[in-house]
DNA sequence: TCTGGGGTCCTAGGACCC
DNA sequence: TCTGGGGTCCTAGGACCC
């Protein structure tokens, strides 16, 4: 039976959360980013000011020059966070099987409900009547038999869209779409595949894909070879493998001080050890992240036998790579401090990861010697050097 | 155009182990 | 003496996404 998979998308998030917090710049060219004057980019913009040309990630001086008259909202993430807190929670209600996937994005799966809920449009278009209704706000749906294709026709559809690619109807629905439009073809991807002559969806779909490995790697290949195809890509369904936090921040004008870039990475590596300890985590790897005044960028890590405990270890260990890394007098313009391969751990789990594994060792070494001792003419060998002989 | 901040996954090479 | 296959961990860099 087929799966019944909604991608719901609430439009110009940002942007739409500014309009119902400030009814008078409804309809307007609302860009919520940085200051216009600064480094700072676009975050998200009303569909208004996207005739303009202007998109998210887009520098704010560029954003200023296209559409002077826009109106210039700073970033309010906690408002944004409290409203699709509240969404979220109405469409986990609403659906059998939910997974929110990003601050203003989500799935459901809606399959085997049709008798008892009606046809996936009904409950789509009600949905969004729900959202408009409680929350003032637009969203998009796209249906599909999987993730992949449902992400693709929300984004096909809105704003305030609802389409359904059916069961069969994958691939040409597939074809009514550009190559860049394609989630996870970026622009390395599209420059690579327009050299091999690659410019539509049915031109990479009859594209041999040992001749795309060696340009695009295992593990891409296999990928656009499945999405044009309209497979199932299986996005968004494994547990993260690992996990990692950080911070950084861009000098409004580059830094070749050493005492200020040392005031900053204490300040990072104290927000990065809040962290740590507001979700009852732990790591053993730290990292920098450094972007010259040229935008070239170079990231350095360290992973330690222990568990990283305070903040200024995580800033001690952040100057070394630092200092390991950088010439001294090459202006740096953003620099990052950050914790890899973090672990959640509640106190029991964490004295179990706190054994030191050269103490383990140790210990193991001695119950032999004792052994060996106390029972004269046993053959005693630790289990690692037996499997050692075998292999 | 002059490019944020927070993430994820993949690749590739080296070290080390079995 | 020349040579293996596979696994894990670590580091660095790159591509992509929201």
């Amino acid at each position: 039976m087929a799966k019944v998979i909604f991608h719901i998308d609430i439009d110009a998030f940002y942007a739409s959360v500014e309009e119902l917090d400030n009814p008078l710049i409804k309809g307007k060219a609302v860009i919520v980013g940085a200051k216009p004057g600064t480094r700072g980019v676009v975050s998200a913009c009303s569909y208004e000011a996207r005739r303009y040309g202007i998109h998210s990630a887009m520098p704010i001086s560029e954003a200023q020059r296209r559409c002077p008259h826009a109106i210039f909202v700073p970033v309010r993430m906690k408002r944004y966070l409290e409203i699709s807190k509240k969404v979220m929670r109405m469409l986990e209600d609403a659906a059998p099987e939910f997974q929110q996937i990003s601050i203003d994005e989500a799935f459901t799966d809606f399959s085997g409900t049709e008798r008892l809920l009606g046809p996936p449009e009904e409950i789509a278009r009600s949905l969004k009547t729900t959202i408009k209704q409680e929350f003032g706000l637009n969203i998009s749906i796209g249906i599909a038999p999987h993730r992949y294709l449902a992400k693709l026709a929300s984004d096909a559809c809105k704003p305030d869209g609802l389409l359904q690619v059916k069961e069969g109807t994958g691939q040409a629905f597939l074809d009514s779409l550009q190559l860049k439009d394609l989630w996870g073809v970026g622009k390395k991807t599209l420059s690579r595949l327009e050299e091999l002559n690659i410019r539509t969806i049915p031109q990479l779909r009859s594209f041999p894909i040992d001749l795309l490995k060696p340009m695009l790697g295992e593990a891409a290949s296999e990928f656009l070879y499945k999405a044009v195809r309209g497979k199932d890509l299986d996005i968004f369904s494994a547990e993260p493998k690992s996990h990692s936090l950080s911070h950084e921040v861009t000098f409004e004008t580059d830094i070749k001080d050493l005492e200020t870039l040392k005031k900053v990475i204490l300040e990072l590596s104290q927000a990065v050890m809040d962290r740590l300890l507001g979700s009852e985590s732990q790591s053993r790897t730290i990292f920098i992240k450094i972007r010259y005044y040229d935008f070239s960028s170079t990231l350095a890590q360290q992973t330690m036998k222990h568990w990283l405990t305070s903040s200024e270890e995580i800033a001690a260990l952040a100057l070394e790579l630092l200092k390991k890394r950088w010439d001294g007098h090459t202006p740096i313009r953003l620099i990052g401090v950050g914790a890899a391969q973090v672990v959640r751990g509640g106190a029991q789990q964490q004295l179990e990861l706190f054994i030191d594994p050269l103490a383990k060792k140790k210990r193991v070494e001695e119950t032999i010697i004792r052994l060996k001792q106390k029972m004269k003419g046993l053959k005693l060998t630790k289990a690692s050097f037996i499997k050692h002989e075998e292999s």
